[in-house]
DNA sequence: ACAAAAGTGTTACACGTACACCCATGG
DNA sequence: CCATGGGTGTACGTGTAACACTTTTGT
């Protein structure tokens, strides 16, 4: 026995965004169909029936960038009647936060896809550019709970690159002292032995995340 | 030509909280649908062809409270297919937030609801009692940026209630000089000039939020 | 007069912030 | 040797947390 009702079409739409080392950047694509064919989009695609909704968001993602294990949350579903000018979609958004300095080469070219500064963002299709705000204020909630840079940098980094990974998101400066008094203090780093020499003559050290530490809460700001 | 793709139920479910002065409190209704006929549930209900996702929210919360200007915001949708036992349905889930001692009595009796303190709560359908978790951490999160009391309490109260308030949402006791020196240098409070004399024989002195500053972001904690 | 709740101030400590110099190295 | 970016410590101020007594008044 049905439940009796409407029913709709449910898209997933994701925020992708990654960090190249001095700024963050999000992933879009150019749309494939009718309407708006060709206008920049986030990457999306619609829920199938035999699919969890997280699922589906995985799989889209999987998709554009080859990428299957990658930091993913659900952000809010967006609900207008008229959100969508191609006829009645719910759609999802989720976010992703990805090392893109090394994820550049590796999009798909079934689509078109390009990353972009965040200052400089095209016009979007429909509601995405309000999906994109709510995730970024997302980010910066997330960041000051958890060790974001986990998602977002390589498995070895630098305190300075650190930094400004997290200028880039909290759209501030920070000065390095306390920067790092802050961060070491946590506990969430933990310091190698060798340097990251390419970014200037004295080398910076690497450090990696401690794991134990990833799944707990931690505070910055 | 309208998108291919699979069609989904949209249900909105609503976590309606409720503060009588002294706890916490959710408002359920016993399921009138199977399966699971006569279990207690959130208040719920199907999303409508040509209704916006948030309206249809305000229609389910209005049939069960006849209330209609309450705060009100969407969660999350929740996707797991076998989430329903009744079929494959997606669920926005909402909070609402509402003075729980002035609405005790204006429930609809077409559904048998009842108020439970969140410590006593009985065993939900589905993935209800997630969508309950998730709209206390929530709560909590609102409560450190945002004048919540507003939405929960009368538009007269006072300082000893706003503090009951604070600590049923965050399960913890506060220094009530400290509260008070938090609360009234945050320029939110309005003191008024009568007292509140049921609860002591001193009485204490209403206040009223300050509406200038209810949309402004603060900070508690 | 006493019980019950309201109201109020000070101190200690932790944390955040501002700030400047030396170090290491490649060129 | 010098330019470039990396690394480190201290002092001050702000905000938070701990703490106890007096006031009011109904009974």
């Amino acid at each position: 026995m049905p439940y009796p009702g409407n029913k709709f079409l449910i898209a997933v739409d994701c925020v992708i965004l990654g960090f190249d080392g001095i700024q963050l950047q999000l992933l879009l694509v150019k749309r494939g169909i009718s309407p708006e064919k060709g206008a920049w989009s986030l990457m999306g695609g619609f829920l199938t029936e035999n699919e969890d909704l997280d699922a589906a968001a995985i799989r889209v993602l999987k998709s554009l960038t080859g990428l299957s294990s990658v930091y993913m949350d659900q952000l809010r579903v967006y609900g207008q009647r008229d959100r969508d000018s191609g006829g009645r979609v719910l759609s999802s958004s989720f976010y992703a936060l990805i090392d893109s300095s090394k994820q550049r080469q590796n999009l798909s070219s079934e689509f078109e896809a390009s990353w972009f500064a965040l200052d400089e963002l095209p016009s979007l299709i429909f509601d995405h550019k309000k999906m994109v705000s709510d995730a970024l204020s997302k980010l910066k909630e997330r960041a000051t709970t958890k060790p974001i840079g986990f998602n977002l940098l390589p498995k070895k980094f630098t305190l300075p690159q650190l930094q400004s990974l997290y200028e880039a998101i909290f759209d501030k400066q920070f000065d390095k002292r306390n920067f790092s008094k802050r961060l070491l203090s946590t506990g969430a780093l933990i310091k190698q032995t060798d340097k990251d020499k390419s970014a200037s003559k004295k080398g910076a050290y690497f450090y990696k995340f401690n794991p134990e530490i990833i799944s707990k809460d931690f505070k910055f700001l």
